[in-house]
DNA sequence: TAATGTGAATCGTTTCACAGCG
DNA sequence: CGCTGTGAAACGATTCACATTA
């Protein structure tokens, strides 16, 4: 009965899946109980269409007349995704950027608890104030081991970022989110997302550039 | 002769290219003269097949016997994705992100100049040390628009986030990247990239839900 | 009737296979 | 011969059109 998500969905409906699924968080704080495909894909910017095709991947939900009853879909995309298993995090480089992911509190608020924070410096180690337990980035991989770290956040600087993701490695994680610009290689294992600021910057300037 | 890049540059190459351009800088950097599509696809995790297709968009610099020559390609990326072009950008929320974003350095070096911060906090405003000039949120448009400013970096509450691009469209921005969880509705002139890091979170739990 | 769910058509990207050039 | 550049084939995702059902 646990329907076991066959990893037949594609990449793009997945991203969508986890856009219509925050949305409909949202939608049901808000006390809305029923939403037809046209009107999420309104709000998100998304084809009526695709919604229904990538909710269908999932399996039936809708009423036929009347879209969908939110709490039910919401349910069913949470269920069918996994995305009711909490997730242990940490981040490694504690810098501007490191020490704002730390303090993040949309992650704790959509279940990822980041329970170590990790930085070269023992300097920062002593100066950050933060309830995050803090290590020495020479004690990756234990503490990742130890605590059964799944999801590592790299927010190291790019020449770093290849000896920092290969501890992480070691330590058995699984998925590594790489906000530094640097190339990161991982046995295919282990899933890696790369946040490129600059690349995005880049994207925007070469789509614009016909000013 | 300025070969105004007519957009028929698919998007998945778009952003291959802009990969393989960075790691050009870095390789010209370190004195390499020449490498051919097989070394760069290694590096970087792409196919030879995909980077030939890609370089051939913009026409042909490669030499037929040995591969690229690294500074020409360099070149041809940059002249043709229009690269070399400076923007200025600005930034608007200043808590820890917004903060750590505006002091990006990496944003610098790759020829985007944050030349303006904005937060609707006065006493922020006051306490952030920062060699940008900072402005109250009420004076976006006006800043955008006196300042020429083509590209807002929004990293703001989800719930302020349509407002503030509201703000920004209005100045005259060009283009967003809004690092909330909330969508932004812009024209079709502006355009929004999203930087999302609990759905990048999501993506990988889900994709790792097989432990 | 209004909206879902879904095969079939379409579109865009990737991969293949090889001709062409240094 | 090695590697580029590129049509052609294969693949995957989106869009269409409509049968289906409350």
């Amino acid at each position: 009965m646990p329907n076991q998500a066959k990893s037949k969905v594609p990449p793009p409906s997945l991203a969508r899946l986890l856009s219509v699924f925050r949305l409909l968080e949202q939608l049901e704080r808000e006390g809305l109980k029923s939403i037809s495909s046209s009107e999420l894909g309104k709000i998100l910017g998304f084809k009526p269409d695709s919604i229904r095709k990538d909710v269908s991947y999932l399996g039936e939900v809708g009423n036929f007349g009347g879209g969908y009853e939110v709490s039910k879909l919401k349910a069913h995309i949470c269920a069918n995704l996994g995305l009711d298993v909490k997730r242990k995090a940490c981040v490694v480089g504690l810098g501007r950027l490191g020490s704002a992911i730390l303090n993040y509190d949309d992650l704790r608020e959509n279940g990822y608890s980041i329970i170590a924070g990790f930085d070269s410096s023992i300097n920062k180690l002593e100066t950050i104030t933060t309830s995050v337990e803090l290590f020495p980035a020479h004690e990756i991989s234990d503490v990742v081991r130890k605590k059964g770290i799944e999801i590592g956040l790299i927010a190291v600087p790019a020449r770093a970022a290849q000896e920092t993701a290969k501890k992480l490695i070691d330590g058995g994680i699984r998925g590594i989110i790489n906000f530094s610009p640097a190339v990161i290689k991982a046995r295919a294992d282990v899933m890696v997302r790369n946040i490129d600021l600059v690349g995005e910057c880049m994207i925007l300037s070469t789509t614009l550039l016909s000013t």
